[in-house]
DNA sequence: CAGGCGTGGGA
DNA sequence: TTCCCAAGCCT
């Protein structure tokens, strides 16, 4: 496996250091998400936040901008409260103790594994999708439990060079030991696979039974008004935690199951009712009259898949007139100043096709 | 332990 | 188009 590992490895940035830090911050990106998509963002997060000190010390809001189009946005809160435990905790240093590194939010069995193997050279194991896949395959065991694989791996880890053993076994699954169509003929180890001898590569590790994701109709209010320079559309802050937590949107509501009776007037009167909500918020509720929001015109529906669920937005424009307030959860921003807000991909296509064509 | 939690790329 | 993901974690 190291013999592998040296020769077949790719060259990655986090590869080119061993400060803990930097190898962290690769650990958390690369949780579910490929390494192609990872390293752009990882070269940008380190130009911006090159230590703990300077993740700590920043806006919230700007590390989830710098998150922005990565998925899984919780990862990046959690990151960052990791990098202030970190500084008050450890003075800056991130701890090598396995047990410490389990208890920074974010990091889990896996992650804590990894880092103690590759950044501090500990000889524990480090057990990803990759790796319970390979050691499927090599025990021709459709579901090995983690026990069993925690055990199986830290007997064969390399004491020397635990990292760069973890590692290969990581590679091996992700260049070679694929889930579909494995390379056999260029795996250094199918000598010892008893999948390979059984000829159930291809059935091993046993795929998960896939669950029906329900796909929802959200009616999105796209409210603009004439700023001093240019349109400006108004934007609201989601909740802290759950879906999307702490990005900004246009006020949306769901409006029922998609293929069931939503009409266009019921999209209409949806957004109409969340735009009125959103700017109402806040508000002194004695002598606040609703603002007169005029109906401009229904904009292309946006179609988008999430982990777990998908929608369609269905955008509704309204105009709105000068004047009216903002708050901590709710802003109006020119169409072009969106840039240091953590925007999410669906709204991005939505506003991306919703500025007013017409100067103010 | 099941379910929530993003996104973009390849088959 | 549709499906399956890809270096998991938390509740």
């Amino acid at each position: 496996m190291l013999a592998f590992f040296d020769e077949r490895q790719r060259e990655l940035p986090w590869r080119e250091t061993s400060d803990p830090y930097r190898i962290l911050v690769s650990e958390i990106m690369l949780q579910q998400t490929r390494v192609e998509t990872v390293v752009p963002y990882y070269r940008r997060w380190m130009q911006r936040f090159p230590d703990p000190a300077s993740l700590a010390a920043a806006d919230e809001e700007e590390v989830l901008r710098q998150w922005q189009g990565l998925g899984y946005y919780r990862r990046a809160r959690n990151l960052q409260a990791a990098a202030r435990e970190i500084v008050e905790r450890w003075g800056g240093n991130v701890p090598g103790d396995a047990k410490a590194l389990a208890d920074l939010p974010g990091v889990g069995a896996y992650t804590a594994g990894a880092m103690a193997s590759i950044a501090f050279g500990q000889a524990v194991p480090a057990i990803d999708g990759n790796v319970r896949r390979v050691m499927a395959r090599l025990l021709d065991d459709p579901a090995p439990g983690a026990a069993l694989l925690a055990r199986e791996v830290g007997r064969l880890v390399d004491p020397h060079r635990p990292g760069d053993f973890n590692q290969a076994l990581m590679e091996l699954g992700a260049t070679v030991c694929t889930p579909r169509s494995p390379d056999c003929a260029a795996c250094p180890v199918s000598e010892g696979c008893r999948a390979r001898a059984a000829g159930t590569q291809g059935e091993r590790p046993r795929p998960p039974r896939k669950k029906e994701i329900p796909h929802r109709v959200e009616a999105v209010a796209v409210v603009v008004r004439p700023g001093p320079t240019g349109w400006e559309v108004l934007l609201r802050r989601r909740p802290a935690s759950g879906l999307l937590g702490g990005m900004w949107e246009c006020p949306g509501v769901d409006v029922g199951p998609h293929g069931s009776e939503v009409d266009e007037a019921c999209v209409v009167e949806g957004a109409q009712d969340v735009a009125l909500r959103a700017v109402m918020r806040q508000q002194p509720p004695t002598e606040m009259r609703p603002p007169p929001l005029l109906l401009d015109r229904v904009l292309p529906a946006v179609d988008h898949l999430f982990s777990h669920r998908r929608v369609t937005y269905r955008p509704v424009r309204f105009h709105a007139p000068a004047g009216l307030p903002a708050s901590t959860s709710v802003r109006w921003v020119g169409f072009h100043a969106l840039d240091p807000l953590p925007i999410p991909r669906a709204q991005e296509r939505i506003l991306g096709g919703a500025e007013p064509e017409e100067g103010v």
